[in-house]
DNA sequence: GCGCAGCGATGCTTTTCAGGCATGGCTCTC
DNA sequence: GAGAGCCATGCCTGAAAAGCATCGCTGCGC
């Protein structure tokens, strides 16, 4: 049986009649009518009810008309789907993301690229950047956006920058920082640091070392293991903390946010991918909406 | 593209293999390499990826190759669904039923016939004789299980009598028939009659005329729309009913019922069916199954 | 490092079969 | 009874599916 067959059957069963339905199906009526014998043969159960005015449908011509017509717009469905799949707009994206870094181009890409492509699922994963890492060298995930990770951590891995941040100190409201309208490395000496934990934020460590290389060590006052945590230890004067100037907008006003004056260091936030493991056209697509994106991301 | 494609692609994705799929298929390899390009050219994607150690699949390949899979059952279903209606095996019976004298056959009939052909789903339509002969002849039913309609309701159907039920009468406890073993006609003349309506009855107005063919014309006490209300009007000792034998059951405790004596007329109980129009092979089935209840029947 | 095995693609031939044309048989209509 | 409508059958042709032989590529083992 093939699908010829059922093409062939379907639109006898409608018509009643071989000789209107090859017309229409631009076959001979001979053509037709053998197909849908074999077609009979094949099954073992009469389909029609051959008259000498036409034809009708016997019970089980007119169950298998119904079943072959749903066969017939399974198929086509199918093919439709994998095209859609091909021209990235049908499918699932795996995407873990960094959710502060970027609070400020995620949500405007991802409404353009919904409103643009409604059959792609976007399934969003917030993880921690070795995390990302991790998902995407495993195939988990199809892109990460991110901080630039470490080049320790970067093995098999693509990163494009979409945005470099500059650094900005955060602290207490009432904290003698919050007077100055920027802030110098210098300054970040004589106060204790909050940061983020070590082993779950490696890149921020790295990102540390580079603004102080050359100077004199901060002085570490705790690890937090979350954005939330850090606000809370920062908000209750437990020092201040060196963060990317995007994060002002995910403080909210518990903290006074001051520019970093003299650091050649910048936060990259972008797009990570494997190396080796397909982006698929959905993929690239929400890659170019992230782009669109970033460039309108006012810093 | 044709099914042929469809088996083809999903056992090399199975396979990520042609020289091993293609004898798998009983095919030659190339034949099988051939028919996947076209499949590939058809769609306009490339499902596979030919590496020298094998093939593997894209993305849209794996969407392609659940699709084809699941589009390949769909046909085997409805072709196996087809053959299963032309066993007898599936389906859906309309069938409508007078309840009460069926009500000893049709529940073992059904019983047996649902067990042994579980994928047949039966509708019964609790129906009057006339309701039952309108169906049948508009094709809304496909078979009858009723008292014999009479040859002016008949028109266009055929009945097949599958029991044959004396007559007996219905009256209450204290009333003065309940003393008798068995009634004569003669004694009901002398009583009124509760009897059914005669415009959603004629079957049973039939029946009664001969009855008393050659005798007086019996008294009738009131008309009833229904066997409860019959049965409540007897009980309250307006009148006594002439009823089959086999309304004994379905009567219970609340009336005394004495057999008919005398009379050489029977109710016959049985199949109808209308001459044009089909009964499918469940249905036939579903004939012998009530043929075989009706033996076991005890009148 | 070279032969060899495994795999898929390509070129050519054979075979199958879908399709076309002519025609026949049937039935209903006029 | 002629004719029109409808489907089936017989025969032929052409497209395409299948088969066979072979090529090119790659990775492995000696």
């Amino acid at each position: 049986m093939e699908l010829r067959h059922l093409r062939y059957f379907v639109r006898v069963a409608e018509d009643l009649n071989f000789t209107k339905a090859a017309a229409a199906l631009h076959v001979a009526q001979p053509a037709l009518s053998r197909q849908v014998q074999d077609l009979e043969d094949e099954i073992g159960v009469d389909l029609l009810l051959r008259g000498p005015r036409g034809v009708s449908l016997t019970a089980e011509g007119k169950l298998f008309a119904v079943e072959a017509q749903l066969i017939l717009a399974h198929a086509d469905a199918a093919v439709e789907k994998v095209r859609a799949l091909a021209r990235g707009e049908y499918g699932t994206l795996q995407i873990g993301y960094a959710p502060s870094p970027t609070a400020d181009m995620l949500p405007p890409a991802l409404a353009a690229f919904r409103k643009a492509v409604p059959r792609v699922t976007v399934n969003l994963h917030d993880l921690a950047g070795d995390e990302i890492s991790h998902g995407l060298r495993s195939g988990d995930l199809e892109l990460g956006l991110m901080v630039r990770p470490l080049e320790e951590n970067a093995e098999g891995l693509k990163f494009e920058t979409l945005l470099r941040v500059p650094l900005a100190v955060a602290c207490a409201p009432d904290h003698p920082l919050a007077k100055l309208r920027s802030v110098k490395i210098q300054h970040l000496v004589d106060h204790p640091l909050v940061v983020f934990r070590r082993s779950d934020y490696s890149d921020y460590h790295h990102m540390l070392s580079a603004v102080f290389a050359g100077q004199a060590s901060p002085q570490i006052a705790v690890e937090c293991d979350s954005m939330s945590s850090l606000i809370t230890e920062v908000a209750g004067g437990r020092g201040v903390a060196l963060l990317s100037r995007l994060a002002e907008r995910v403080i909210g006003s518990r903290l006074t946010v001051r520019p970093l004056q003299d650091s050649t260091v910048f936060q990259e936030v972008g797009l990570c991918r494997a190396v080796k493991g397909d982006v698929t056209p959905a993929g690239e697509k929400f890659c170019d909406y992230l782009r669109q994106a970033a460039k309108n991301v006012k810093i």
